[in-house]
DNA sequence: GTACAAATTAACCCGTTGGATAATTACTGT
DNA sequence: ACAGTAATTATCCAACGGGTTAATTTGTAC
């Protein structure tokens, strides 16, 4: 079938660049390998990421998953396991990838309130780019998350976004940026709600306020929101952009109030 | 089987609690019958809320909704229709019925903060006491709200609350008691997002803290925080409240305006 | 009480689905 | 060249799941 075509075209192992004459052949071999252990697995488990985000344990089908990812259903087994494997493997993945982002972002250089403009940023931004993350957050949370329960590897996984809000906020009080001391717990699970709910739920948010929310202006005119929102609750100072319409720069077109028609 | 006892103990339309001999014969009648057209559906409407917050679309199994309606499985089709009638008409009621709480929910009397403060504790009490409504969102979010865009039905709902925020920001600001005019729709989204994403992922962040945030401690001490951080990012006071583990009534169990037990 | 409609049941149908078996093919070390 | 192992495929199947058919029971009108 067209299964081969598909092989051929997606290389997990990049051939080098500069390829002299030598190892031409060695080339043309590795391109036509029919075995690919790592490319399959890793194949099948963003088929399978799609599929689980896309659909919820209930409603995946692993034989869509062993198409989507160009593999035999059999070969689902013989790298990952049953479904249930299957979906564990993808939670895994979506933790560690999102914990490793996480301990990208350091907090402890900015000041306070920038510290805080980026976690917003970053949040908001990590969600818009991982859509399926959001839909396997959820999927886990209905079956009252009995696999992550089960799986040692993500329970030691720590954000370290607690730790560096903790860090952040003790800094802002001292530097009298901040007001209060808020519980870094209660600060990290409200931003994240902010982005999360507004994403997660924007398809029927959508349609209950008659406007399509994931639009560009729409996002925007949200970061901004929530960015307003927390610093004026830290900070005491209402930033300004937290008012209605408004921008600083009247020039722009922009919707100035007229929401829900 | 014991469909007959369940029939027999769930009555649905209520008798008159002042009975005449007179008509006791009649009562006895009701209470016997076999058929109970509305009885019945209400029961199976309710079996299939449960069963589609508690598995999703895709995992919800009609037959498990029959059995827990105490009916044969060809009433659902009789009286509902199929499982994709059966998902909408309990997506309806679940709409009808939030609507209908917060008309009942005047915010116009009460001073500004107090009226936001009202507002969120009567969010996050909805949620507490209806999770599979959170459920019956994530759900429809996950096919992208396709149910929701064809149910004539629930677009006409408009909610109240988008005016009534409106309303008390404008007030707030005209008074003097809120710095700024905030966008009501975000506003909105906002504070149903601080109560949503807790509960809706109570189960999987309270593995990742590794402590019990449906515990009644820590859902006080949710509540407490949500309040605080709107009303400091709205008054520009600080309510005190806002700080990490404090509580300046030692003494009072707290929860305002709780008018849920 | 008898005819008629409404409500309810039992039993079955048949495509789907997760999973398993066994055979086949591609690569590796020697 | 060859044996042995790893990867992959084709095929099958038993259970399940949504939906339907046809009969049966129960109440109602006359």
């Amino acid at each position: 079938m067209h299964a081969f075509a598909i092989r051929e075209s997606r290389v997990t192992r990049q051939p080098s660049p500069i390829t002299g004459r030598a190892d031409l052949a060695k080339r043309k071999r590795v391109l036509r390998w029919q075995r690919d252990p790592e490319g399959m697995r890793l194949r099948i488990l963003e088929a399978a990421k799609q599929e689980f985000s896309a659909h919820g344990i209930g409603g995946a089908r692993v034989d869509r998953i062993a198409q989507k990812a160009g593999a035999n259903k059999r070969m689902l087994y013989y790298h990952v396991g049953n479904k249930e494997d299957l979906y564990l493997a993808v939670l895994e993945g979506a933790y560690e990838k999102i914990r490793a982002e996480e301990r990208e972002l350091d907090l402890e250089h900015l000041a306070p309130p920038e510290a805080i403009e980026r976690l917003i940023d970053f949040t908001w931004n990590y969600f818009i780019r991982n859509p399926e993350f959001l839909a396997l957050l959820n999927t886990e949370n209905l079956v009252k998350a009995k696999n992550l329960k089960r799986s040692t590897k993500i329970k030691s996984m720590h954000s370290p976004f607690v730790e560096m809000i903790r860090d952040v906020v003790q800094r802002g009080v001292a530097s009298g940026d901040f007001r209060v001391a808020v519980d870094p717990v209660q600060l990290y699970i409200s931003i994240a709600a902010l982005s999360f709910f507004y994403l997660s739920n924007s398809a029927t948010l959508s349609v209950v306020f008659g406007r399509d929310l994931l639009a560009r202006e729409a996002r925007d005119e949200r970061l901004q929101h929530m960015v307003a929102l927390v610093l004026a609750a830290l900070t005491g100072k209402s930033t300004a952009l937290f008012a209605k319409g408004v921008k600083e720069k009247p020039a722009k077109p922009r919707s100035p109030a007229h929401h829900t028609a």
